[in-house]
DNA sequence: ATGAAAGCGCTAACAT
DNA sequence: ATGTTAGCGCTTTCAT
């Protein structure tokens, strides 16, 4: 009957869920440990992905942060129980994750952003290592000889891709690791530009670091030392976020396709609920390397 | 009996809303005209804040991001109508929007954050005005002449509120407004940049830069051309958000109260549910002028 | 094919 | 105070 339309009828979502067994939500969790979540955009960028897969699905999303570990406790057992969420994501799980145990002794279909040792679980990633190989050997391949690199935290398994990816680029080329030219940061500004401060008595001619947010807090401290760029020291980034283009100079950096993971991840969930957990689904997507000036070797601009 | 704690047994929300007649969710919509939304800090720190009262009141939050018209119209039926949400947030509403429209002619509880004309619609806001006013007589008390503005977009209502705070702080100290000192952006970096590069003609010695972001944007121009801050052209921002502070140099900008703004529009959506609608509740929070370097008034770093 | 009825797992109103 | 029952508005199954 078209007297639906005339009376612009909406079924009940509640009633729909009850007698249907599924809510038409997914959740999100972004668990607490990235203090400095919001600072860096690529929480957001993710976050714009997935609402936007959801939407074109036909999903309701919801967002579920916790800020301490009384939260963590008390939102656990409704991510994980319940017909609350159709599925969940958890964007960047850290390593013995608790979610993740309870996740895995229930029955709620779930995805990670980032990948995971655990061959139960079904993850979605990009080539964090093989991007990292890419922005170090086209270093190399410039002429630079001390390549250093800046990290991201070591509870972070994208972190720790990068930092594999720099390290087999060295030694692969036959060169060495040297200790001084590996300093850690945690993916904040502030921690780039100390970073930086701490790599510069080693005299790196070139410097990868793991995200372009560290990225512009480096361009900042040699840029206050009146190290010129890329002249002096060479610099690749990682993410390509919209600030990557227009710093000064244009941050060469390696685009990592977020739009696409997060929309992978819907998919996957999707899947999953039709077809059950099993096999787990894994998905690394390719890279790619942006070259802007701050590398050295622009053809553009 | 607490053979509930043993069983590990938990009610099941969609039963819960079906009988109940509420569902325990609350909606944040975040309209689409925000293209740079997620290149300015401002909406992931919302977020973080409404989430984090949502946990406190045990409401789950749900996202609604419309990227598109079509998505907007498709959603604004699940947002309106349903008990799907026991309250919806709009975060920086549009003038003359449809979403407010449909809200006021349905049941659900809806705060804007960020205000709005019709008297009929709660929300709740930063003392837009006012900042920019202290802001301005900031600089015109330091000695400043000729300060301009960088303002946001015409159709936020925030942008026009700190458009006219300056406005308001030269016309009461008998200065005249002169129509090349105000450019506007849209919020973003690059905006504040090519906005700052259209002022330099007109030989500003101040600037009030309606958001941070675009504050840096302003830094980069006038470090291109060797502009110096604060010696030359003095500068403010409007925000406080976390890269202020490390600026090179230290912005000094207005301070907006975002978690209690935030945490607010939840507690009203609380107390309308519980108490109807009527009276609207409308909240303006006091802003606060932060000074570090950029201005040339420090005391501290 | 179309229509009637039986729950889904709670809350709230009622009766004891 | 405690226990019982009637729906909430759908989906699904079963009968026609």
């Amino acid at each position: 009957m078209q007297v639906i339309a005339e009376t612009g009828y909406h079924p009940d979502p509640a009633a729909r869920s009850l007698a249907g067994r599924k809510s038409g939500m997914i959740g999100l969790v972004i668990p607490l440990e990235i203090q400095s979540m919001f600072a860096d955009p690529f929480f957001p960028t993710l976050i714009q992905a997935i609402s936007s897969a959801c939407n074109a699905r036909d999903y309701i999303l919801s967002l579920i942060i916790f800020n301490s570990k009384e939260e963590e406790r008390a939102l656990i057992p409704k991510i994980t129980r319940n017909q609350l969420f159709d599925g969940v994501i958890v964007a960047s799980s850290r390593t013995g994750d608790l979610l993740i145990e309870q996740l895995l002794g229930n029955e709620v279909p779930f995805v990670l952003h980032g990948r995971h040792e655990d061959p139960r679980v079904s993850y979605v990633d990009a080539d964090n290592a093989a991007g990292a190989y890419a922005a170090v050997s086209h270093l190399a391949r410039l002429g630079r000889s001390r390549i250093a690199t800046v990290t991201g935290p070591s509870n972070s398994a994208a972190a720790a891709d990068r930092k594999r990816g720099y390290m087999s680029a060295l030694t692969d080329r036959g060169h060495s690791i040297d200790e001084a030219l590996v300093v850690s940061g945690d993916f904040s500004e502030s921690s780039g530009y100390e970073a930086m401060q701490q790599l510069l008595p080693a005299k790196p001619d070139a410097v990868f670091v793991a995200s372009d947010t560290m990225a512009l807090g480096a361009l900042r401290a040699l840029r206050e030392t009146g190290t010129r760029v890329p002249l002096d020291v060479a610099l690749v980034g990682f993410d390509d976020m919209p600030y990557a283009a227009t710093a000064t100079p244009p941050l060469t950096t390696v685009r990592q396709p977020i739009d696409q993971t997060g929309s992978l991840a819907v998919d996957i969930l999707f899947d999953i609920s039709q077809n059950g957990r099993e096999p787990a689904r894994r998905t690394v997507m390719p890279t790619e390397l942006v070259i802007r000036r701050s590398c050295g070797a622009s053809t553009v601009g």
